[in-house]
Parts: C-alpha cells; structure tokens; sequence
DNA sequence: TTAATCATTAACCCTGACGTTAACGACTTT
DNA sequence: AAAGTCGTTAACGTCAGGGTTAATGATTAA
C-alpha cells in the first residue's frame, strides 16, 4: 500500500521551496550563480547539509550544476526557469478563481461581509 | 537554540501548498466552496485528517470558514486571494532574473552549451 | 429528551526530512 | 608524490508532519 504515485512535477516543486533554507538559496541566486561552499557558508550550515538540498533542487529542476572553469574542484549552481515557469501557470489557473467571480469586488464584498445578513458569527 | 525565527507568511504558504492533499483542496475548491465533509470524503480520508489540513489552510490564510447558513454543524470552504498574490509576488521577483539578463536568449545559449568548450565531464 | 450527525481536538504511531560527523573521490598545489 | 581543498555520499539521530481511532462539542432530527 501507501501507493505513492509519484509525485507530480509542481509537488516537488513546491516541496523543494517550502523549505526555507532552499527558498533562501534560490534568492541568493537571483543575483549570480554561487559555488555549492559559498552557499554552506552563506547559510552557516555544514557542506554535506547544502549538498542535499542542492541535489533536491537540482532533482526538481530548480537549479543546474557546473563545473567551474578554472577549479574542477567547485561545483556553480544557477537558477532554470521552467519549474518557475510552471509554477506561475499553476497560480494563474488558482487565480483565475476570481477573475471568474464575474464583477470581482462584488465576491470580495461578500466575502468580508459575512456568508449572509443574518447570523452574523465569530470569526 | 533552535531559535526557529516564526517562518514567514511565504514559508507557511509554501509549506501548506506543498503537500498534495492541500494542494489538491485548493484545485477542488477553484470550482466552488465545499464542506468539510465533503472534501474528506473526496479524498478518502478520515474527517480528523482532513480537519486538520484545513487548519493549516486556514492558519495560512488560504482559506476561509464559514458556518453554512441552513445546518450550522456544517462548515462550508472557500479561498481566499492574499496568500496567492504575495506567492507571485515573490515568483515575480524571481522571474525577474531571467529578464534582469538582458538578451536572455544569451544567458540561455550559454547555459545549453555548457560552462567552457573542453573539459568535458559525465553527467 | 434522546439519538444521530458534522466537525473538531486528543492521544498515539510511524515514516520521512533535515541536521551532524566520518569517510571517500576528484582535483590542485607544492 | 604527498598534502590540502571542494564537494559529495554514507551512516546515524532527532523531530515534525500526516494518518488513524477515540472522545468531545455543537446542532439537528425523532
């Protein structure tokens, strides 16, 4: 039992940035690509620790590997778009929710108005 | 230690959008508001458990309860928009890399061609 | 009022995720 | 060649997350 089936691409996706140390990492590598030991000692957690993340974003597409042109030895991760990419299609379609409340203040409205006029009740 | 510095409102999000039941409680209830029940049910899942997630929901924002207004032992589920718009908020500024590469065709043809010429390397 | 229903909280496993240190592989440097 | 460095995998401990059943609250139905 306990199936399993594996997991889609947006489940691991979100899984790998709910993490806030993954998340972090992706910040930091919105402003240039960073070697795996920068990224431990940016965080002040041991390499192996930032190796395994590395590997899940990697896993999921988030980051890519290379091998630094003038030391063999340091491995630079930078961002790849398309799970982001995947991401944002997924949120549009949530937030098409509203767009589909034709007259979308008046859902709003309603919303924090209460359910209905009468039996008003805590929050 | 293990100070645990309150997770921020994106980490909550992320974390609650992460795990597939909740994930597929947002898409169920794009089409409208549901009871509790019926979402346990819809999963196969005991009422507790299901509870439970829309307490996580629900603590996050991402959702709302609401008594129903004609049997009030049921509570009836809707979204809420907040926690999506700050969720892209945060993938815009992501995705701002890319764009921030000005020719970003460049960057990408780069990255498709690996780091440097030789030195080429197993996977 | 008594019994049934909807949903929650309480108490309890159990797996998986994340961290650590130790060992290893690959590359550079002297 | 020997030693030092970067990063990974291996082995292990711990803790939170998610599931279950049992018990509780609140509301409706008989």
């Amino acid at each position: 039992m306990t199936a399993m089936a594996t997991p889609s691409a947006l489940d691991r996706t979100l899984s790998a940035l709910a993490d806030p140390t993954r998340r972090g990492v992706v910040d930091r590598l919105r402003q240039r690509p960073h070697p795996a030991g920068e990224l431990a000692a940016a965080f002040d957690m041991s390499p192996p620790a930032m190796s395994r993340h590395l590997r899940v974003l990697r896993q999921t597409g988030l980051v890519e590997e290379n091998v630094d042109a003038d030391d063999a030895r340091v491995r630079v991760y930078r961002l790849r778009p398309e799970p982001f990419a995947e991401l944002r299609g997924w949120l549009d379609a949530v937030e098409s929710f509203w767009e589909d409340q034709l007259g979308a203040f008046k859902a709003h409205a309603e919303r924090t108005r209460g359910t209905k006029p009468p039996g008003g009740r805590k929050s």
